[in-house]
DNA sequence: GATGAATGAGCCTTCATTCAT
DNA sequence: CATGAATGAAGGCTCATTCAT
């Protein structure tokens, strides 16, 4: 039922789908929707946190490193890739998280940008890998730069997604996008923990 | 008037805010709005082609090199000035081109995306320019992998942006948000017209 | 300036016609307009009024005998001609008066019966001449079939005269049709003026 | 429900009418009423539908001879009776068949005319049973001349019946009113079968 | 005097939500 | 338990009507 409901939000926004048609389009009737989420209201946050969650837990583990054998770059890589194989995989989930529950009253967006800053802080805490693994000391960058850099990735993979997504005659791969964010931004954050910045040529 | 309806659009969304609350808050009757645009589907594309023209013509402005002078990648530095600059101004304007337009039909999708096909194509030309100075083959990037860059770097501008406006005690002036952004990515941007690339550990 | 409102109003009715396409058929200004009449009700009042005048005028001037010379049915059928014809002269004036008139609202419905009685009371008094002329009684025809008898002379003509105007490719003449209806009425009156009924076979 | 509608219709007209004040009548709520039938168009024209249908079918039972024994001047005064007791027993109907339908739009009207034709058939039909019945020759009258003549009837009839339903004290039955119409039309349309006819007097 | 600009009121329609079955 | 039937509340849009110019 909430396959339906995720479609019909993603299709045609929050507003516009109808309780109607997300019922009829899940083969059931009203008021057992109703019986199972007590409104609108609740059923929106039920898509959006159940697409959050998978979203999340497939980033989550594409990051993973059971044996604490992979360097950051390729934790973030394996990340990257999970990230648009799911997002291509699930396109009105990431719809629904992406662009609906940002665009719908500020409860709605509260989820969202949880889901924002749980990434975030996965790519931040890989930074800090990156940093041990480079022995650099702990204070090399400014808390609120790490959290700017984050939320660059972010929105870089975010904005990549949708790109990737567009009706194309032959798609990019998971990986090749992965690889051309990683060329877009890797090298940056290795400068920046090497203690090299970009400034303005004066 | 127009700014009652953007102010309206960017906070509730399109099929959220009504005509009635859009004409009180801009202290006319609603019969007036009609006059003046034939329906709100009229006054939302307005809304849309006031912000969105509004948007481009600062980042245009902020890249603009008269004299032939600047180097690329201090054009793309001012240009994010610009960018930063403008959506701290008017936050409205950017939710509604950057957020409420995306979200409700194909048609308000399309001025969008109209939005960051000019956008990635400034960029796409900065990135042209500094090829040329840096002496490189002009084949040297796939034309694929330049749109995936460009993409990168609006999607991560469009993060930051939010990144910047969100409430905080001492939100970061354009100038740092755009210098945390050259770090994120221009080093990465010159590697790749120098032809080094990042590839996944074995 | 009533020319355009009796267009307007038989065209699309009283309450659909809009005095903004009244009054810009008109060529004038809507404020102009309510500068003559005060509202739109006054408006169609006036409309009514005119038309329902010009057709009487027409029928009483066909009737009228200055030299006492003409027989009743000769005289009817000069009316009769009157009638068709000034109904195929002016087909808008007729509709507003015929049909839209009636069918908004009790006052406007009143001037509309106020034409037909008075289009009945000209044809009751040719019967009464017709009577006098063949030598009847007075109370040969109660009053009350006489009314009947009017009213059913007018409805037949007022259904010719839509019959006539019908879109055809030989539209017949006022002659035409108002002898067809002399055909149709007359053996009937003069039958009865001699006291011969039709009754129910047994 | 459609009993609320068509008294509304009656006496306001289509567009006069409002369908709170319909549902209102029909003591259920608006949104119940587009339920059933999809809009006020589709209302209307299943009022026009319904009592269409009851009119024709009434008059069309009262002509009706089972046994063929039947003159055809006794199956058309039956018809009248059926014709004037149906409407003073509908009244709103009548007027939604009769005026409302005939004054907003085309479609409308096309419903309208679709019943007078019908009825204009059944009385020429009988006319030509009674030109059978006479002896006559089949062409003694040209079509359009029957035509014209059945017009007329219907006319006359529509006349009389607002006539007959017309606020009185003793109104009459319809019975006398149907003698009354026999009596206006019955002679003139066996002059015209037996060859006679009026003309102009010189 | 004639008009562009403005509005209060109302109408058709839809939708989230709930009972009675 | 699951549903067809029903509704209160609102929204987009239009129109007759009036001022300030």
């Amino acid at each position: 039922m909430l396959d339906a409901a995720v479609e019909g939000f993603a299709r045609y926004g929050y507003r516009s789908a109808s309780m109607d048609d997300i019922a009829e389009a899940a083969g059931v009737s009203k008021p057992l929707v109703y019986q199972y989420l007590k409104s609108k209201d609740d059923l929106f946050t039920a898509c959006i946190r159940r697409e959050s969650a998978a979203l999340v837990a497939a980033v989550r583990a594409g990051t993973e490193d059971a044996d604490g054998l992979l360097p950051a770059d390729r934790r973030l890589w394996n990340g990257l890739c999970a990230f648009f194989a799911h997002t291509a995989a699930h396109p009105h989930g990431w719809a629904v998280v992406h662009q609906q529950a940002r665009t719908e009253g500020e409860s709605f967006a509260r989820e969202a940008a949880a889901v924002r800053a749980e990434i975030a802080e996965l790519v931040t805490g890989l930074l800090g890998v990156a940093a041990r693994d480079a022995g650099c000391a702990d204070d090399a960058l400014a808390e609120r730069e790490v959290s700017g850099l984050a939320h660059a990735l972010v929105g870089a993979a975010e904005s990549l997604a949708d790109w990737a997504n567009a009706p194309r005659q032959e798609p990019p791969s998971a990986r090749e996008t992965a690889a051309t964010l990683m060329n877009f931004c890797w090298a940056g954050m290795e400068n920046l923990l090497k203690g090299s910045r970009w400034t303005p040529a004066p």
